[in-house]
RNA sequence: GCCGAAGUGGCGGAAUUGGCAGACGCGCGGGAUUCAAAAUCCCGUCCUGGCAACAGGGUGAGGGUUCGAUUCCCUCCUUCGGCACCA
């Protein structure tokens, strides 16, 4: 059929139709109230780069478009929003280098992405649209944070609590203070188990205001921390452990980065180590990033032991999670940053000592990985005693002890453990025997369970009782308890960066680290034109922040005396923004509130497919395994304790996308070859000009394998609805899987089938359209394609459910009359896959609303089955005969037909039967001898 | 090294979760239509042998459980994803 035929399927005639349509009509505008049943559906929002959308991106959104249809259809006031994440260093990095302000990249790549993105004719609610840049939105971010300052993480109820409650219990005497400067909320806490002696606890309003201002802000969620962090000259600012790739170089640019300690904004995430740990359990996500979350909190149970040191009253404690080997601890070490290290240092062995510690300070992270392999250390000359056999073991510095990690310090037990027996090889030091491993099994470098030996009255004891036994004992004598860590640890929250959010928070000399009143808010990104930060080789380069150069900005009076003080010069990270995303779009034109209450609650509440609460169905990639879902996560649980949410999780049920990638193309050489210059015609792939033979991989798409895909000439080509089918035909969702451009035009095929099926060559209704009555193999064949697609859908298995449908037009075609009811149900069917041309089809055959609030149609399961089945009849597993007998037919009715069938009864002769095994609807096997 | 996912025709994948392996689509071969082509339609297409009916083999490899295994169990191999001196 010719373009301009009238009866042609003109795609993008068709598709920028009803797109203005949808628009005109505010069709899929969701209500903050209603009596239906609600579904929030939400898409992982995209970061707008320069590039714009790959395929990647439209697979989760065509997944989540086609479950938001069927939900609408099935009665549901649907949420469906899209925004995008639009601080963070791509965006600064790309406008310093082109000279524009990120401000207008912004824009321009906003604008960008958003036109690709309304190509696909996604059900969004695009008046509920943001862009976490927008004042209005990150007003709130700032917001947020300002609630996190103001709080702290109480122990005693596991929750955050408002700081003023803190300070309150504090000046009341009901908490005391430590010397430590810890907060003493009970007894236990009261005491100092570990070296033995009761302690004076201090009363809070007998302290100086300077140590009580100290004491607060070192419990506040929101708080500034001289810690080591990744610190990358080049960027000119700090990353985040995240953001530090395996060959310690940066995620961003893949420049050096190295460790260092600077005083930098902390989010105190460990505080909900246990709770987000916990809670995993309650949602409805993947078993992998379930299992890639409590990997991430790392959560091990142990103890804490204290050795004191020979000749001098301090004691080093250690965790370990093997205390049962506390007999074979033949040495110490202390993590080189260890605040010990300075006291224990022999005077012989000072210079080495220090000169080790200096060398791994300087190390960068690249260095300290390739050395992994390789262990080294420097004796300190000082000795502690093993609290358990009263033995003397020297004290080792090295670098394989981190100080992040339990307490920067180890008991080394050669024996039984891999990297103390490689240190203790290295460097001669004794290894005893005191776990028994199975018979056969060397017990050097045994790490797992078994018996215990050399371990004076604990001998014979199994792993598991020598630890609650050695624990206990501990106790009793004050040597050390049981204690469990996390590798977890806090959030790095800050950024010497021009593009995130300003920390509404200024500096006073007179009362220290103030935030801005609420009603301050928002603190704006000043402008300026200089953003770039200060960029270094020099490892030792000190920060300075874009934002200090705007002196007249920087000046500002105290909120709380009213002098004067500087603002906070450093921004967010850009996991700020998307920390909190779902839950303004519920509410995105709020001014007072950053969501309303009622409508939070009626969004989030939990159904009984969501017993959980929260977004009814997250889609995304599995690239945010962790860092984003855990920080969401955690930001959630503030909000829940402080009640400005109404659900402990934020996410109920969660799906990952898999990867799309695709086809390269390599010659001998190794060099890569576009598409363009593949000649794919015969049966290896060649090169067009050569006649090469070319070496065919399946991997990520990426400019330098010349095997990326551009949706928008896809569409261009083919259409969004032909996109968007091919990109769910491909397979299962969550698997990854290789584009092929090759195959597109075969579900292009099957929407032109379809097409064809219902519209004649004259563009009106196909005369073969009748009123009639369907046959009954058509009944069913509609009846069963309901069902299938409805079960798919639901199943999230997209692929099958095309299947079927193309089973029905190919089916639907061949039939000389073919009943409107039937036709008009297909429709609905196919409208949540390719909603162009359902609402086209669906207009044609004379209805004037859209199909989008159709009722979904509904199947009777007796017509979901064929009247008569086809059974294989096996004999000893192997199939010698079909015979066809009536659905459901009984057992034994089954039996006698196989057993009566020719070929059955030739090829059982002389044989004996032993067992007959019928499988109703299925098959029969004959088990014979 | 540790954790996780996966290996099925020439290719993407399907298989009611223990019951006829290869649905559907691509590609390929043959035919119809056409002056010819595109488009469309029909037939064929897991491998081996055979004109054929048919016979044998077959879901990464090897073993096991079972009347019966792509599916469950053990060992190994390969690919992809994540973590990585976490005491």
């Amino acid at each position: 059929m010719a373009e301009n035929d009238p009866g042609f399927y003109d795609f993008t005639t068709i598709e920028r139709k009803w797109q203005d349509f949808w628009q005109k009509n505010q069709t899929f505008a969701a209500k903050n109230h209603s009596d239906k049943p609600k579904y929030y559906i939400l898409d992982m929002f995209p970061y707008p780069s320069g590039d714009g959308l790959h395929v990647g991106h439209p697979e989760g959104y065509t997944a989540s478009d086609i479950v938001s249809r069927y939900k609408r259809m099935n009665g549901y006031n649907v949420l469906h929003p899209m925004g995008y994440d639009a601080f963070g260093l791509p965006a600064e990095q790309y406008a310093v280098e082109h000279g524009v302000h990120p401000r207008e990249t912004t824009a321009k790549n906003i604008a960008n992405i958003e036109k690709q993105i309304k190509m696909f004719g996604f059900s969004y609610d695009w008046s509920r649209r943001l862009a976490t840049t927008d004042v209005d939105y990150y007003c709130w971010t700032q917001w947020i944070f300002l609630k996190m300052f103001n709080s702290w993480f109480d122990p005693s109820v596991k929750a955050a609590r408002p700081i003023s409650e803190l300070i309150h219990k504090l000046e009341s005497g009901e908490y005391l203070v430590s010397p430590f400067d810890e907060i003493i909320y009970d007894e236990v806490h009261g005491i100092n188990a570990l070296s033995g002696e009761p302690i004076g606890c201090l009363k809070y309003d007998e302290l100086e205001p300077d140590r009580q201002r100290e004491i607060i802000d070192n419990q506040r969620l929101a708080y500034m921390a001289e810690v080591p962090v990744n610190w990358c000259p080049k960027l000119g600012t700090v990353l985040a452990n995240e953001e530090v790739t395996n060959e310690g170089r940066s995620d961003r640019g893949n420049h050096p980065v190295f460790r260092r300690a600077l005083k930098q904004w902390m989010l105190r995430i460990t505080a909900y180590a246990e709770r987000l740990l916990e809670d995993i359990e309650k949602v409805n996500w993947p078993e992998s990033i379930k299992i890639m979350q409590r990997n991430w909190i790392g959560k091990s149970t142990g103890a804490e032991v204290s050795f004191a040191v020979d000749g001098c009253e301090e004691f080093i404690e250690v965790y370990t999670t093997r205390p049962d080997t506390l007999f074979g601890a033949t040495y110490m070490v202390l993590a080189p940053e260890h605040p010990l290290v300075d006291q224990l240092v022999t005077a012989e062995q000072k210079s080495a000592v220090e000169e080790y510690v200096s060398q791994t300070a300087r190390k960068s992270e690249l260095e300290r990985t390739a050395e992994t392999k390789d262990k080294t250390g420097v004796f300190t000359g000082g000795y502690a005693i093993n609290p358990v056999n009263e033995e003397r073991i020297p004290i080792w510095v090295a670098d394989y002890v981190m100080m992040g990690y339990g307490t920067g310090a180890i008991m080394a037990v050669p024996a039984h453990d891999t990297r103390d027996f490689e240190f203790a090889e290295k460097f001669g030091l004794p290894i005893i025997e005191v776990v028994q491993p199975p018979e056969g099994i060397d017990w050097r470098g045994y790490v797992d369970d078994g018996i215990a030996v050399n371990s004076g009255k604990f001998d014979g004891l199994s792993t598991a009782e020598f630890k609650q036994q050695i624990t206990e004992w501990l106790e009793e004598n004050d040597l050390g308890r049981a204690a469990v860590n996390y590798k977890l640890r806090d959030w790095l929250f800050s950024r010497q960066r021009y593009w995130g959010e300003p920390f509404p928070i200024v500096h006073c000399e007179k009362c220290g680290v103030v935030s801005l009143n609420e009603d301050q808010l928002p603190l704006e990104l000043p402008e300026m034109d200089d953003f770039s930060p200060a960029s270094s080789d020099d490892p030792d380069s000190p920060p300075s922040p874009p934002l200090g150069k705007l002196t007249d900005w920087v000046k500002t009076s105290c909120p709380n005396c009213k002098g004067a003080a500087k603002r906070e010069l450093n921004t967010m990270p850009q996991w700020a923004g998307s920390c909190w995303y779902y839950l303004r779009y519920m509410d995105n034109g709020n001014s007072s509130e950053f969501v309303n209450s009622d409508i939070e609650k009626y969004w989030m509440a939990p159904s009984e497919a969501n017993p959980c609460g929260g977004v009814d169905l997250y889609i995304g990639g599995a690239e945010h395994a962790v860092l984003h879902l855990l920080y969401a996560r955690f930001w959630h649980k503030v909000l829940f304790d402080l009640g400005y949410v109404s659900t402990v999780e934020p996410f109920g049920k969660l799906f990952n996308q898999g990867m799309i990638r695709s086809f390269a193309y390599r010659d001998k050489r190794g060099v890569c070859i576009g598409y363009a210059d593949v000649d794919l015609s015969g049966d290896k792939p060649r090169h067009k000009e050569t006649g090469e033979e070319l070496a065919e991989t399946v991997e990520k798409m990426s400019k330098s394998l010349k095997n990326v895909v551009n949706p928008n000439e896809i569409i261009s080509e083919y259409g969004a609805d032909t996109f968007r089918l091919y990109e769910m035909f491909m397979g299962p969702l969550d698997a990854s899987k290789p584009w092929n451009t090759r195959d597109v035009p075969g579900v292009q095929r099957f929407l032109q089938k379809a097409w064809r099926m219902i519209v004649g060559a004259d563009g009106k209704v196909s005369e073969a359209i009748t009123d009639c009555e369907p046959d009954d193999a058509s009944l069913r064949l509609l009846h069963k394609t309901i069902k299938k697609v409805r079960d798919d859908i639901e199943a999230m298995a997209f692929n099958t459910a095309i299947s079927q449908m193309m089973i029905f037009v190919n089916e639907f075609l061949r039939l000389k009359q073919r009943s409107r009811s039937a036709i008009e149900i297909f429709v609905k069917l196919l409208s949540p896959f390719a909603p162009h041309i359902a609402e086209e089809l669906w207009q044609r055959l004379g209805h004037t609303e859209s199909v989008a609030y159709e009722p979904w149609p509904s199947y009777k399961p007796e017509l979901t089955q064929d009247p008569e089945v086809e059974l294989a009849v096996q004999v000893n597993g192997k199939i010698k005969d079909k015979i066809t007998v009536a659905a459901n037919s009984d057992e034994e009715s089954i039996r006698q037909k196989a057993l009566n069938s020719i070929k059955i009864l030739a090829e059982t002769d002389g044989k004996e039967i032993l067992k007959v095994i019928v499988i109703k609807n299925r098959l029969v096997n004959i088990v014979a001898k």
